[in-house]
DNA sequence: AATATAACCGAACAGGTTGTTCAGTATATA
DNA sequence: TATATACTGAACAACCTGTTCGGTTATATT
């Protein structure tokens, strides 16, 4: 790729994600980030058909990113996610973003826009979907499966929104336990 | 209140909530809302500072309507919410939703602005937080309210979406029967 | 080094949206 | 009936969007 194209890229990318720290998604206009990122009007437009289009490429570089090496990860050490209970592959999503940390993540918070967490939970969802063939016959019965992944999705992605909210001062070990905690008080109290 | 006022008013609602049937609230322009509810601009503006307003207050008649409601059947059948388990709070909340299908309860779907979901888990926090104060000692020592609070708040809210995006054609019970399977479940995969 | 290619500039543009203003008209209330 | 209040309709400036185009600069190729 053109150099030219790569740095007006990433000072776009800069721009935009330095602005979403500072105000929602709706409010930025498109005339603020060609300022800050210094370009031309024209020349945001040859790269992005529209600010939501940005957006979704920021997100999927971000999440695909992360998920990507997740899986790559799989493949070098099967064993710990085959054999091992799944809930190491959430406290392991949790050392993944503990060590991915460049204030990026930042815009999970609920303090900015849900399209964030709605294309995390897009990329999460595969991820579970593809490790919860266990426990199959016992569910399948009873548990429609939609529901069933959707209900650990959201749970997953409201913890890890929980812990960015409060700036990941916890570590993922205690993150993971909260969330089993919770699950466990949850079962008690119905 | 000036009969003008309130049927202004009740235009201006039925008018967005009919486009907000068609389309996302981003996509929305108050023209489309003057036009559709047949009043001048300036009528609009003297009725809702901006768009987001609107929503707003749209929120509020709507969630507050409904949670006023459950705080009241609370208070004339007692027994039913401090008594037996918080489930049936649960349970009562999806009821509820159920007799108040008033089509509106749709743009809590997925497909629809996150904006319901959050005025919705907002509500729903109110409700949560002032019941949850049973097995407090138990768990404040291990568990932070606010991960519990959220937890819980978080995976009810989201029950009831996949709900809505369902159709809503399963019967409460059987939601209820779901969501403590995938609890289940959950504690067994941890 | 010379040339062709591709990206960028920047200024301008039409089309659309927002929120305000104001004089005039209709409706409620006393 | 008289007064207050809400609505009308049109116009308005300010802003944002997405496109266009001739000219300029960087990059790749030879």
């Amino acid at each position: 790729m053109d150099r030219r194209q790569r740095k007006t890229r990433e000072a776009i990318f800069a721009a935009f994600i330095d602005l979403l720290s500072e105000k929602n998604f709706a409010q930025i206009t498109v005339g603020e980030i060609i300022e800050r990122a210094d370009i031309g009007r024209a020349t945001f437009y040859s790269h992005f058909e529209t600010k939501d289009f940005l957006l979704k490429e920021l997100c999927e570089e971000l999440f695909c990113h992360i998920f990507d090496e997740m899986t790559e990860e799989k493949n070098n050490h099967n064993h710990i996610f085959t054999c091992d209970a799944p809930d190491s592959v959430f406290l392991h999503l949790l050392e993944h973003l503990k060590r991915n940390d460049n204030n990026v993540l930042k815009l999970l918070s609920s303090r900015n826009n849900e399209l964030f967490l709605q294309y995390f939970k897009q990329n999460l969802r595969k991820l579970v979907e593809s490790r919860l063939a266990m426990f199959e016959s016992e569910r399948s019965a009873k548990l429609p499966e939609s529901f069933w992944v959707n209900h650990i999705v959201s749970t997953f992605a409201e913890t890890v929104r929980w812990w960015i909210d409060n700036d990941m001062s916890e570590s993922p070990e205690t993150i993971a336990e909260y969330f089993f905690l919770a699950v466990l008080f949850e079962t008690i109290i119905l």
